[in-house]
DNA sequence: CAAAGAAATGTTACCGGTAACATACACACG
DNA sequence: CGTGTGTATGTTACCGGTAACATTTCTTTG
């Protein structure tokens, strides 16, 4: 309706007061007159009056408002993230703005001054896409970080030079290995991820070393990952069955992700493999469809919520170029996917 | 590093100018001899000096910022829309900022202003919650209206004194009930979603109405909706598989979203039921997972992603208190869960 | 070479709050 | 009745940009 906001001083101006008497009543300041708080908060509340945050902001340098960088927020562990973390921030008057950058997109000069010039309280940044092989990413990070805390949400890295979250996935994965090597399966398969990633390659080592400890064979042509989405665990599993011979192919596959593990479930039906029984499949992330595939996914629970409310608490009590590094264990879900049917306990 | 930000007096001083000559190099201002733009140019990029938007923002009066106002950033519908809306917004020079207010959470005062005090450039409200049953809802419209643009992504509605956008399912159901029948089912429910939401009951006046025009049953106790999780579609086939005598049960079911169709499908494969010969069952929303689901689920597609850059693109070429409706027609994603095999195609 | 005009740069005020400081007024007390 | 001590309120400057206007410094030309 109206053209501009009111302001301050109109409404300071509507109760003949000055703006302080205003600010005053706003911060609930014991030195007003009663019947000066009253005249006031009547004309406040008439024109819903609420004070500028930018102006705030500009005045008392700090926007209460943290960055979320991410590649997109449709990766449903992403928006478990982000959702929970938003939460824990509003409850200590803070908000959340988001920034998308799409994984394959190069981080230009415009991207930077855009994530500075906002005068955030500090950033998350979040994603396998924390790589120092990327030049563009170290310049956003270094620049950034010496505008504000920054906590990255990434696969586990060496020091970064700031608070640096991640979830240890070695208990889970050798769980996995040595729960599935006792109801039988011998040959094994890692799918999905990226090669490059740092977490593909973490948990490929724990993988690798407890079928080592079991004494079990390291499967054929391991290192070809080849994405985090359904459509790569389709590929991988009509790669594997396919081009290797029969006595070779894997009989339990552990996915990068719940997704992942969507396209592999589809294509072993597709090719009339049956899971559990012919192919034991385990996922990562626990995410809200595992209950509900065919069969139920059994999968890796990161703690995801507590995981981001954790980070925003970190965040708002970090202080600029503050480094360190804080792990979260994650533990196997055991549904019907990996062999178990319903009741089934993990005895491994 | 440093403790303060870089403000443009520090750029301007370091470089022997005023202010304003440094404000003229950042836009490309043809008025600065090249030998001063040169000079200031380097020491904005020793320093990574870019200008506060914040102080931007308060002297322009317009902050740049839409303001995402949903229930739930992890519901993957909500996540498609957000993330089309922040890639059209940031091309727009645009940003989102994010405020989840979960669905049973009654809108304070505090909530209100929290809105109004981020002078944001407009505001999406989003969400099955547009309802004028709830007075907090709608107060929060009312004052919100006046101060910004505002676009309800939301199920179809009256006019609500500004931008309304909604699906119509209208075709897609009709085009569903008859697909169906073509196969033989004669008897139909609908399956999830509220009683009291709007959608729900818009499109089951389609559906009754497309009943009516085939000359089948209404479905018996139709109007017992449940939810809009799996949990709901697994209570609700639950319900009708052992409440109903047999031969009413439905063999035909169109659920409110793809998440209770995941949630049916669960619960009739446990009872031993098969899909599509037994039961067909169809979703909403067309989502990642619809083609990985066991059958892949037939669903009706809702261009969320045109729909979330559209409704940028609506936001930003309106004004304040603009009242208008906008409505996408839906399609329906043919997939195995209805009783098509790969290939088969829609005769309806 | 001076005046006119253009080009380059500087000065100022404002955007909307807030905190520090200043002031005005009431009442109590010696 | 002057002075002191609160209490209630007003004034001012600042946060970091930017646009309008003012001013200085070149060119150009009669």
């Amino acid at each position: 309706m109206s053209l501009k906001n009111v302001t301050i001083y109109d409404i300071a101006r509507e109760a003949g007061v000055s703006a302080a008497t205003v600010t005053r009543v706003l911060k609930n300041s014991p030195s007003v007159k009663d019947a000066t708080r009253e005249k006031v908060r009547k004309i406040i509340d008439v024109h819903g009056y609420a004070p500028s945050s930018v102006a705030q902001d500009l005045g008392s340098g700090n926007t209460k408002t943290i960055g979320m960088i991410l590649p997109s927020i449709r990766n449903p562990y992403y928006a478990d993230l982000v959702s929970a973390a938003d939460a824990e921030a509003r409850a200590r008057g803070y908000s959340l703005w988001l920034y998308q950058i799409p994984q394959e997109e190069k981080i230009t000069a415009g991207v930077v001054g855009n994530l500075i010039a906002r005068r955030l309280s500090g950033a998350f940044f979040i994603g396998s896409f924390v790589d120092v092989d990327r030049p563009d990413l170290r310049l956003l990070l270094d620049k950034l970080g010496k505008y504000m805390p920054i906590v990255a949400i990434c696969p586990p890295r060496e020091n970064l030079g700031f608070i640096c979250m991640y979830h240890n996935l070695d208990g889970a994965v050798r769980q996995a290995v040595r729960h599935l090597n006792l109801l039988g399966h011998r040959r094994f398969a890692m799918i999905g991820g990226a090669e490059h990633l740092e977490d593909s390659g973490a948990r490929a080592l724990s993988f690798l070393d407890e079928l080592r400890i079991l004494d079990l064979p390291a499967p054929p042509e391991y290192g070809h990952l080849g994405g985090g989405d359904p459509s790569a665990g389709q590929q991988e599993v009509l790669r594997l069955m396919t081009r290797l011979p029969k006595e070779q192919r894997p009989t339990a596959l552990l996915c990068y992700n719940d997704l992942v593990a969507l396209g592999a479930l589809h294509q072993l039906r597709q090719m009339g493999l049956r899971v559990p029984e012919d192919v034991a499949v385990i996922g990562c992330d626990n995410q809200f469809f595992c209950p509900f595939t065919a069969p139920p996914l059994t999968s890796i629970d990161m703690q995801t919520e507590e995981h981001g409310r954790s980070a925003v608490r970190e965040l708002l009590s970090a202080s600029k170029n503050q480094s360190a590094t804080i792990v979260r264990d994650a533990s196997l879900i055991i549904r019907e996917s990996c062999g178990a049917k319903l009741g089934w306990q993990d005895r491994g």
